[in-house]
DNA sequence: TGGTATAGTATCCTAAAAGATACCGTCAGG
DNA sequence: CCTGACGGTATCTTTTAGGATACTATACCA
């Protein structure tokens, strides 16, 4: 394990799931399982279809979720998570559990900061 | 656990973490322990003052780091984990786990889409 | 007296991510 | 015949991240 810096890999995972809407779309699909195209739009407030669609094909292009187009009129599109893209599921979980415990951690240094 | 996606605080642990930089950094800080200035810059080639600098202030900032400077001149300054900083350990080491899969999994990729 | 080492700042610039907005095709139902 | 639902594209603008470059202070050493 000598060298580490220059091999880092963590940026490989980290590319997978940056953004401010992929871990949303990852944590929705691996907690509701299948969902259509409106289903994740309605679920992300703010989103722009055009956002929405660019993170699904990001995703969908590192084999992370699937895509199944139903053809019918009107469109009918669903999006899972895929077997390779479960495997994140520990990593998404334990930013999860961290990033609960880092907004308390925030909120105890600023009123330690208060009293200084 | 309900409505899980509009209280994601996968961004709060994602926060700390994303940049080309900080995870080299932290997880040479986690495997080395206490560095210099110096030694970082060194140890992170292609990385300039302004952006090392940058990445440090941010890290201390969310106490992820610590900063400690000798009055000295030359000055020396030296930079290490916080006891907090190190809960992140697991999230890095995962990320890097699952990074390191990941480059052989895209290259499985790869050679199936040539066959087809 | 001038150069070197260390740990920075201060400006300016480019590239990438994100967002706003408008448009498209097509079938069913009224 | 017109409207709405659905799942998109196509442009354009804004915001953010990152990088290049030049500058700083100060003690020490030759």
């Amino acid at each position: 394990m000598k060298d580490e810096v220059s091999q880092c890999r963590v940026e490989e995972a980290l590319e997978i799931v940056v953004g401010k809407w992929k871990p949303v779309i990852i944590l929705y699909l691996l907690h509701e399982g299948t969902k259509r195209f409106s289903e994740l739009k309605r679920s992300m407030p703010g989103i722009t279809q055009k956002m929405l669609t660019k993170q699904l094909r990001e995703l969908e292009e590192e084999d992370i979720i699937q895509r199944v187009v139903y053809p019918q009129v009107p469109p009918k599109v669903e999006y899972s998570m895929t077997d390779y893209g479960r495997t994140l599921s520990p990593i998404l979980e334990a930013m999860h559990e961290w990033g609960t415990q880092h907004v308390l951690h925030k909120k105890t240094l600023e009123s330690v900061e208060k009293q200084a």
